[in-house]
DNA sequence: CGCATTACTTGCATTTCACAAGTAATAGTA
DNA sequence: TACTATTACTTGTGAAATGCAAGTAATGCG
């Protein structure tokens, strides 16, 4: 199963990361806040690039700089990511505010059209914050669920 | 964040023979073509019932044997595992029947449905026959979306 | 030119892991 | 009852992965 692709506990909270808090460059995510050691995520990332997850590319502006971007592959995670978020809201402390989840759990497709959208356009804006001033119930009848 | 519970190889692959195979046993475990070493499966067995995900009940007719039952707390991770599965199915090799998946993804509801009821039935069929043999699409309006 | 920043790499101690073997309790059989 | 099998583990042992601190190369910035 394709369930070794996770089997170990950063290459997730990395994806993470760049789904939901925008991060992009190798510094943001050793400053995350979890600790990963700087050769650990390094060979996390380029893991992550093997299995077609994530693409490393040069700053325009910055040449040090190398900006890790999701492929379709990997947003393809979003629905997963979204139910484990969930998940964890429902059963254990979560960092992210209440509303959050009760959003997320309430707006699954508009959330995950959101994290798509984000980026498709390269918006690298958390998707916290404006998740988080949703209407209760955004669900659309007929539109539920599936998202193109 | 609750990923630390799933930082390591198996314990996933644990609860999705739970949940999708049916599996209750020790010997099930290791035996299930993924090779776990069974200090390891012990150890994983033991840290998911601290989580609170699984309880080993002693089995009735046979003192010898424990059988491990997914607890409320891991069978709400129906959503992410069914997730996870479609997401594998869609870029991985996969070992399931590939209209498995097809029915998976137009049945989300139904499947996690099905998987609930199957763990509060103590129902150890696995899922993937039965699903296997569904109508293609077996949404239904209005009601999408959203278990119990 | 000199110092700071970014994305790494390198070495080494510690932890985790896989593999094989062994053990305790129970079950099945003669 | 004794004897063997089965189940769920535990206990070594070496190999591999990991965490930590430090170092390096390329670039930016004054």
């Amino acid at each position: 199963m394709s369930l070794e692709q996770f089997g170990d506990r950063w290459s997730l909270l990395i994806i993470r990361d760049m789904m939901v808090r925008g991060f992009h460059t190798f510094k943001e995510f050793q400053e995350s806040g979890e600790g990963v050691s700087s050769n650990i995520l390094a060979d996390r990332l380029k893991t992550l690039e093997t299995a077609g997850i994530l693409l490393p590319e040069p700053d325009e502006t910055d040449a040090r700089r190398v900006n890790y971007r999701l492929t379709q592959k990997g947003i393809d995670l979003a629905p997963v990511m979204l139910e484990l978020l969930i998940w964890g809201a429902k059963y254990e402390a979560t960092a992210a505010p209440c509303a959050f989840i009760v959003q997320m759990e309430n707006c699954r497709q508009q959330v995950i059209a959101e994290t798509q959208r984000r980026w498709r356009e390269r918006d690298l804006t958390p998707l916290i914050p404006k998740f988080d001033e949703m209407p209760e119930d955004c669900t659309t009848p007929g539109s539920e669920r599936r998202n193109g």
